[in-house]
DNA sequence: TATGAGATCAAGAATTATTCTAAAACAAAA
DNA sequence: TTTTGTTTTAGAATAATTCTTGATCTCATA
């Protein structure tokens, strides 16, 4: 039974940051389940696995894992940020009312359409669409009735 | 010489909520400079006009216009949440280096064409374009030669 | 295989943004 | 004018994040 997957090894290793046990736990709590956790719910499924981490190292390794394009930071939320494995370019869908976040495919051509300022320099792209999730606008329509 | 101008007392009457002499106050702050500010701006230049103002007070404004329609929360950067009074669609570039904000304008077909789960009730659409601000691009630039 | 430089980690303190609480002031309706 | 509900205020409380410091680890090189 290996304790990491070669994948996770490979790619932090490939992402130009050094492979250490706290980002490759810190990564794998991201991968294992693909979902958009918090900071604190990172810190949590880390530790499960290595009793020692502490928040502050996951912060650090969130911070170097956003920093080398492994991952990305998303601002759902006034509070917390959340962290994403998703690489393929698309959007968030975040409920106001019960804060599930899930990914929404986005049109790659949309990325290209975008007219700013000369001598702008672009890095990405985040786009976050809000309103109620299916379950959240079923409850609200029928506690109407 | 009038303390407030007809139009910020329609726009808040208007969008439904009570006018209050504070929140004239702090929607003129959003209004005078037609920027990005943070909480903590608006509450500086609401103080300026009003010394008696609290920031608590500041942010229930807030929290009420931003419910009311009147203006936008912005979220660009882990930390302190912003606010816009641009209501027409658009965007946000946002500089990692400096913290600038500027409007960017959408072609608001893009608005309409998002893919998501049947039954989710999309409320808004919040894209948000980061990078370098030409001025940091520039300065960037010019310190590797 | 030692060693030195720099990167990373841990723990907890400190900071920052935001929210909460409770009491007073206010506004609108009856 | 009483009632009822909303808003404001100040300050306390909370939550998320960052900072600080010393210890530990890693890698390149001798």
């Amino acid at each position: 039974m290996k304790a990491h997957s070669a994948t996770s090894e490979d790619a932090i290793t490939s992402h130009g940051i050094r492979l250490t046990p706290q980002r490759r736990y810190v990564y794998e709590a991201l991968m294992e389940k693909r979902d958009h956790p918090t900071a604190s719910e990172v810190f949590m499924r880390a530790k499960a696995r290595m009793p020692s981490i502490s928040l502050a190292t996951v912060y650090n390794c969130l911070d170097a894992l956003t920093e080398s394009g492994l991952i990305r930071q998303v601002y759902c939320e006034r509070g917390s940020s959340r962290y994403c494995p998703n690489l393929v370019p698309h959007g968030h869908f975040f409920c106001k009312t019960c804060g599930v976040v899930f990914d929404v495919p986005i049109d790659p051509a949309q990325e290209a359409s975008w007219e700013f300022p000369e001598g702008t320099q672009l890095e990405h792209v985040e786009i976050t669409l809000r309103g109620l999730c299916p379950a959240c606008a079923q409850k609200q329509t029928t506690s109407l009735l």
